[in-house]
DNA sequence: CGTCGCATTGATAAAAATCAAACTTGGTGG
DNA sequence: CCACCAAGTTTGATTTTTATCAATGCGACG
């Protein structure tokens, strides 16, 4: 299960362990891209999928007058791209928000994996309906919810995909996102980014400082954020579901 | 090419006319859904596919406080549950805005017919990224872009959507929204849509009455929506690659 | 002809952006 | 070890955008 994938996968589905070494076996061609810089740039035909195993990227899209806007955050055990070789080119770019450890796998091999395995392929479905149940959320952050409340979402977003994937250590977790950034992700200048978090420390739901974020009370960030964790679609079983 | 479907996947591949036939043997059953009621409820678990054939419905998330945010309009052509079978249950609702004509189709049905046909299978997958796509942009549509933009944005893209179908009259096509719900699409008060609308007209971009919007000036409408139709992956010989 | 749902208007308040400066802090090199 | 630097954070003052509240207008429809 050290697979970052498999680890992901397994909340869902419970895999076998030719069918973890097999997810392993993909990656076999790892890069590492430093932070700041894209994985994948607006325009590209990528002829990879790109899975995140390391670190966290974020994809954006930056507007002529320069402002640019994040519509995800991907983390350890994310694609970038399923699937994108159907389209000729990328319409946004991921960019690595820390240093990443990317695999680049060969689209024919994913398909090979999937093609005769119908609990991967529904297990791979499920992840990219998870993302996109993801942006529909972000949509209610930044179009319905006030600064306060998108940033307590986006935190318990973090927090809950964080504890999909194994990295979340007691109450603590790594939010690598400096304050602007917070802002890209959640359609606010980072001033205002930064009121709101001294606010969410005032009311003793969270600390944060040097890219390290504390839950002090999730169950008040949760109530702030107007969370509910159903949008993930994790299976009753799982041990996230409690 | 009666089929919406079929139309609308015409624009990225060139379907037979055996194909064509598929696609509407699969629009058996038909119902029509009443303006104001649900299509599909959050937590249904839906046992069809549901395609739109006509009218207009919306996805949308309701919170606690009762404010709801649209997260995707669909028209003639656009699936409401592509796959969704994979989840237990629906995390957001599908809304008929208008009376819709929708076909429900048993997901082992359209199985069949992607099993063994490539093309079809790249061309439906072409529709759920372009969805994606079309999240992402109204993301940067409630983060990134004044109300005014935003406004802007949401009619361009519903006006190229709009012609992928060929529901597009001259410069004129139905938008039938009142501005409550151009608000709940973009993020803001119906008071302030009320005036943003306003101002479009006063520039001469559009007229909007009765359900109808006529564009007045396409070219300025998509400088203020700051509007790229790339990220709707035509491919370039499509007559809509202008 | 009244009424109901929408659209419009005006006045005011709240949220968030903008602008500008000062303060921390972790790292770097002398 | 210390001074400095750059990046990021914090603070304050002000402006802009948008929400809120409350009426009024208006057109389709029974």
């Amino acid at each position: 299960m050290s697979n970052p994938l498999s680890r992901k996968l397994s909340n869902i589905a419970s895999l076998t362990d030719e069918e973890s070494q097999s997810i392993s076996d993909l990656c076999e061609r790892i890069e590492v891209v430093p932070a700041k810089t894209d994985i994948i740039s607006e325009g590209d035909r990528p002829d990879y999928v790109h899975l995140v195993l390391e670190g966290w990227a974020a994809r954006s899209k930056v507007l002529e007058s320069g402002k640019r806007q994040f519509t995800a955050f991907l983390i350890r055990g994310d694609f970038c791209d399923l699937h994108v070789t159907i389209l000729a080119r990328m319409d946004h770019a991921i960019t690595a928000v820390t240093n990443c450890k990317v695999a680049y796998i060969p689209s024919p091999e994913l398909e090979r994996l999937t093609l005769g395995n119908a609990k991967l392929t529904r297990a791979l479905w499920w992840s990219t309906l998870v993302d996109e149940a993801v942006l529909r959320e972000w949509i209610v952050n930044t179009g319905l919810r006030s600064a306060y409340e998108a940033v307590a979402h986006l935190i318990c977003e973090m927090h809950f995909r964080s504890q999909m994937v194994g990295i979340v250590d007691g109450d603590t977790f790594d939010l690598p996102l400096t304050q602007e950034e917070l802002g890209a992700a959640t359609g606010h200048t980072p001033v205002h980014i930064n009121r709101v978090l001294q606010k969410l420390r005032a009311a003793g739901l969270i600390d944060f400082r040097g890219g390290r974020l504390t839950v002090r009370d999730l169950d008040g960030l949760e109530e702030a954020a107007g969370f509910e964790s159903e949008y993930f679609h994790i299976r009753s079983g799982s041990p996230l579901t409690s």
